[in-house]
DNA sequence: CATTAGCACTCAACGCGAGTGAGTGCTAAT
DNA sequence: ATTAGCACTCACTCGCGTTGAGTGCTAATG
């Protein structure tokens, strides 16, 4: 597999999957020869591409048509041929932007990162929130709804809101609801989510010796709030930018994607495998996963505040994608918000 | 414009916009003696229809085809011949399903009635939950981050929660801040957002005379985080129900759709108009707005609680979409999220 | 011996024209 | 007023030749 290519073959490869990834279009001996300046007749390109092709790197539409790459021909492009440039002074500039940000809450601003990803790499723009669970836990409200049933808020050092729903069993009133929630807020913060949990579980077993009631029902109270998993939040921006791509002109193909653009889930899995990694991971087509998002190639870095935060975000576009200057942008975006999140910290 | 159909007309057209609605292909004469007992032969039936068409209710796409109906037509339809049936047992079982909004908070419950609708109609989902300034204040909390920047979070009597980031210029102390939540909290209660916008403006202008210190700060906190509207907030689901829609097969269209529907500006536009009216409310094709949504026909209704909020929800679909099932879905999801917001308050 | 010119071959894409059939509009009969 | 009959229209389909970009092979070339 790991094939010596030399480096003419390189140099044709290179070559066929520019063009390609700026026309569209089947890529020709002749074309080759035109565009760049090898010394070559088309015969040789000829059959430098053939060799290409009986590597798998190359596949052609049928016989009378230019060759178009392969994934694992865009997989060696990208892999060995490309070298991201760094992005522009004007890119970076309009990313940085900080004036997009000001005055939003977190939620907002992932919606913004989304917007950001998409608007420049015009194509569709993913994130995934840090983890609540792996999020240092600020602070904690409680809110009495009706019936026995309360509206916890929890915020996180990065300034992430969550709020959910429990019905604790008991009705507590609002100085009982103050008391502990006074007393959960001086003892918790500094820990992540999952920490918090099972600091819970200890104090819990121990109550009988040293909690008071107070204190027991806090831990109580808690330990239900934080029952069960909070779902990922995900931001999906600019989908209709998959629909211009003049990759996917079947309708079969365009449905497929916009479904699973539409399910969390689904995108969560995607971006989940990045999420451990450090740095830009790059997955193309069929590679990346069965089928799911066939013909599409996904860009993703993790992002992290100091505090630990660690959420993902990326860009998914057609295999035939420009990663040259896509893979710079997230790499960009990332570090970003990175520091978005430390900035609240 | 409000010419006299006799029944004979009105049961011909019913019998196409019907058939139409079915079938998605033009309508001829001899298909509707066919499909229909009416005792008339083909050529009555094309008398009749050719009459429709110089009325304005259907259309030939050309000499050749048969019949389809105009936007005019599908308008005199809904309005003058379509009996909206009750909603089947089963449909109100599936809707009504608590467990669905079991342990939900409202953001969630907004969205889960958003795939609600999309599911049972199989059309695009809407959901515009109240606007916050309208809804009734419950609790305020704040939240220090860093360098003097605040956290506020809302929530509503209905069990919204909204969250934003303030620099107030001063740096308040954590005590200071549980003060003037707690002062807040008992002062607030039971207004509109908007009430208490203008009651904190009271009560700044009276300040000298009557205010401490702490209420003063209060107030101004209040104000800020106040100031500036929040942003609606839209919840679509089934996007790609869209593009199932054989109505929609040319990119063109498609990618206008998928473009309005990302935007919420747009939508909140197209569910605004309904907002005020009470009961479901249809707008049919190029009739509905322009061009935005060409091809489309939207099907809405406000929903409110008894504590006032008001949102709209609604299904989006093609023109020739099956209105006899979609109104009453509409319509008893409507009532449906008017009591659960009830629920909580 | 790698490279190249030359050439026959392949095949999608395009355009054209005949055939088909669903559906219409008109007219005359009932 | 309704209907049978009939000529007419026109999108749609299918087959067929033409075109041209591009290939693979072979023989010539430096």
């Amino acid at each position: 597999m790991g094939e010596p290519l030399n480096e003419r073959s390189q140099n044709i490869l290179e070559a066929i999957v520019e063009d390609y990834i700026q026309t569209a279009e089947p890529i020709g001996s002749r074309a080759i020869t035109k565009r760049h300046a090898f010394d070559l007749s088309p015969a040789t390109v000829r059959n430098v591409m053939a060799d290409l092709e009986d590597m798998g790197f190359l596949a052609s539409p049928h016989t009378s048509a230019g060759r178009i790459p392969t994934d694992k021909g865009y997989q060696y492009y990208v892999e060995s041929l490309l070298q991201v440039r760094d992005l522009s002074e004007e890119f970076r500039n309009n990313i940085e932007d900080d004036s997009r940000f000001a005055g939003k809450n977190m939620e907002d601003i992932m919606q913004e990162v989304g917007n950001l990803l998409s608007g420049i790499s015009s194509y569709t723009g993913l994130v995934m929130a840090p983890r609540f669970n792996s999020t240092i836990f600020r602070q904690i409200e409680f809110v009495r709804l009706s019936q026995g049933r309360l509206l916890v808020i929890f915020v996180s050092e990065s300034g992430l809101v969550q709020n959910k729903v429990i019905e604790p069993g008991i009705d507590f009133s609002q100085r009982e609801l103050e008391s502990i929630t006074n007393y959960l807020n001086h003892r918790l913060p500094g820990m992540t989510i999952t920490q918090v949990r099972e600091r819970i579980a200890v104090e819990l077993r121990e109550e009988k010796t040293r909690l008071s009631k107070l204190q027991k029902q806090a831990f109580e109270l808690s330990d239900k709030a934080l029952q069960g998993d909070v779902s990922e939040q995900i931001y999906v921006a600019g989908t209709s930018r998959m629909l211009e791509q003049s990759d996917f002109t079947s309708h079969d193909s365009m449905m497929k994607i916009m479904r699973t653009l539409e399910s969390k889930q689904q995108l969560i899995e995607l971006l989940d495998r990045s999420q451990s990694a450090s740095g830009v991971q790059i997955f193309i087509g069929s590679q990346s996963t069965d089928s799911k998002i066939e013909g599409c190639s996904l860009i993703t870095s993790p992002f992290s505040g100091n505090n630990g935060a660690v959420g993902t975000l990326g860009v998914i576009g057609p295999v035939r994608m420009n990663y040259s200057q896509v893979i710079p942008i997230v790499d960009f975006t990332a570090s970003l918000v990175g520091r978005l999140l430390d900035r609240e910290s």
